[in-house]
DNA sequence: CTGAAAGCGCTTACAG
DNA sequence: CTGAAAGCGCTTACAG
């Protein structure tokens, strides 16, 4: 009892069509070039055979794979950020649109990973590359580039030439934005908990951050470490210990980590969140929304960004038009307020 | 400047070495039949012209993809747990070590993604399985049965007959070492926070707990309602607003998810976690950890799973040996002892 | 141990 | 509009 699938070849859809092979791939790939009521004959055959094309035999025709290579690294230990899961999700399911696939492989990071993509490509096992996990001198765009192969990022290259394609979110619009929230809402000390210079992406939130107090006339104050919810709690502390008048009213953090520790810093002087101290994280982790946590943050357009990558990378291999405009996409992430910013004082300006 | 990659093939590996293709294709694939001064000669040859079997070209003859299949379910919004993301990515590694890649995509549940798993057959896509986000009434197993072919499941069947091969974390083994870690640090009234009956893995959690009050000499006390973190908290402070001599000293939760609940509904009780009400949740998700939190929570091995998958598929597949033993493998997760259980009263039993 | 031949299932110019 | 032919790059019996 074979499986319906294992059966039916371009051939024995040609035999119960009446026709001969070469038709039956027309109808598939330039379908007006077959007269309608031939096409109407091979379709019915197609359905009823339950007939798909070998993707091997097609790729090898074709030398496209249909395949996009994508490499998973492993979530850091501790990591409150499934972002990544919602990316991988959006490019499977945008690639699905056109006929695609996503393969996942494993690599090191760093340069000791691009023999994983060399081999991919020296095998022909995928068209191009989705990248993620994108850090400060990357090597991969810059290697892709030289081989010729097509590829987008997530994330911006945020050293050296700016090469290759990518698509990334505005760190520096959505702490903008979460600065002049806080101000609407009455702040006026506004404090800002970061990571060390050089991270790229930590640099770019704090610019925004540093340029939207100076638009609105206040005074910055940046205090950093390396770390997580941990270091947050110890930079929050030493603000909040500060003399009253010092006091900062209000703490925009790099992330949703630094921000919990920072809720927790707050939680351990009685100082209630959003009334008290007001406090901003970044990626709207799903941690964000527990109850009693109820974090104000930035919310990144992870689907939007899966979408856009995928459809510039089948621009690049000539699937679709390649979408107008710049090699480069900047998407805006949006601030989803919760308690921890309720108006603690009543708007100064209305 | 052609990519060094685009160029080699058998053919050209061939006559470089100076001998016909057909044993260069033995080099890779019966190096015991070629004379080893040829095979060097070939070997050379390999590593100069960076020579890869182009994938599709293998696929066409051997009727093997080496792709691994895998249905990639959106993360529900608010999920804390990224415990498939760890999964992925350990699936990938392990087939990455006998030459699979995992080949993503996505599909509606129940029965109407079925035509996904049939259109990748048919297409001859991928050799098997590893089957994610099993559910009650699964229809993907029993279907993949009659049709041949090879999978294995993370997740059991929870109704039905038991079909194929499978790998699952002892979810009642778990909830009986939670409670005896309880009972030996001298809790005695234990309350379990569940989901409501028919979920699988809920029911295999509840038993595990029951069962072990039952041998320990204790009342088993079991509350259940539909949800998160939220019902968690509902549910933890009915329990918590109980006479002080029926109230539990200790909380048992379904999920991470509920012990977070539970941690609230502590908190606006004035209640400390571990000193005065223990809590202990399962999955132990990266919240757990953050300062503050410190629960105690269950960890799946998911990493072995996901090795254990690989290999079971890759025994059905006929590329490793079957490994001995049955066709489900049930592992166990390990407590990680936090603050939130911390000995609140000494010992009564040492 | 090595080589010539067939064929996996498809697509793509090219005649008719 | 339709069909016969070539060939993508590989592996696998089969002779020598």
């Amino acid at each position: 009892m074979a499986t319906p699938e294992s059966g039916a070849t371009l051939e024995s859809v040609a035999t119960v069509a009446g026709v001969s092979r070469q038709t039956v791939s027309n109808v598939l790939n330039a379908p007006e070039r077959v007269a309608p009521e031939t096409r109407q004959r091979v379709e019915d055959a197609i359905r009823e055979l339950r007939y798909r094309p070998n993707r091997s035999a097609r790729s090898l025709r074709t030398r496209i794979s249909r395949l996009i290579g994508y490499c998973i690294q492993p979530a850091p230990a501790g990591n409150l950020n499934p972002v990544l899961d919602r990316f991988v999700h959006a490019v499977t399911e945008s690639a699905a649109a056109h006929g695609f696939h996503v393969l996942l492989f494993t690599a090191p990071t760093g340069s000791a990973g691009l023999d994983r993509y060399a081999e991919l490509l020296a095998q022909r096992a995928v068209d191009g590359f989705v990248l993620a996990d994108t850090v400060v001198a990357d090597p991969r765009p810059g290697w892709l580039t030289e081989q010729g192969v097509p590829f987008v990022a997530f994330g911006r290259s945020w050293s050296g030439p700016d090469r290759g394609h990518w698509v990334d979110v505005d760190g520096a619009a959505g702490m903008t934005e979460a600065v002049e929230h806080l101000h609407a809402i009455g702040h006026r000390r506004i404090a800002f908990i970061g990571w060390p210079e050089g991270s790229g992406v930590g640099d770019d939130r704090v610019a925004g951050y540093t340029a939207a107090c100076l638009r609105l006339g206040l005074d910055p104050r940046v205090v950093r470490a390396e770390g997580g919810a941990g270091t947050g709690r110890a930079l929050a502390a030493a603000l909040l210990d500060d003399a009253a008048e010092a006091r900062p009213t209000a703490l925009v953090c790099v992330s949703d980590e630094s921000a919990y520790g920072a809720l927790r810093a707050l939680a351990e002087r009685g100082l209630r969140p959003g009334e008290d101290v007001a406090v901003v994280g970044f990626d709207d982790t799903p941690a964000a929304r527990l109850p009693g946590v109820d974090l104000t943050s930035l919310s990144q357009p992870i689907e939007q960004i899966g979408h856009e990558s995928v459809l510039m990378l089948l621009g690049l291999l000539g699937v679709v038009e390649l979408p107008p405009g710049p090699e480069h996409r900047l998407l805006r992430p949006s601030l989803v307020v919760r308690a921890s910013s309720r108006p603690a004082v009543p708007p100064t300006e209305a």
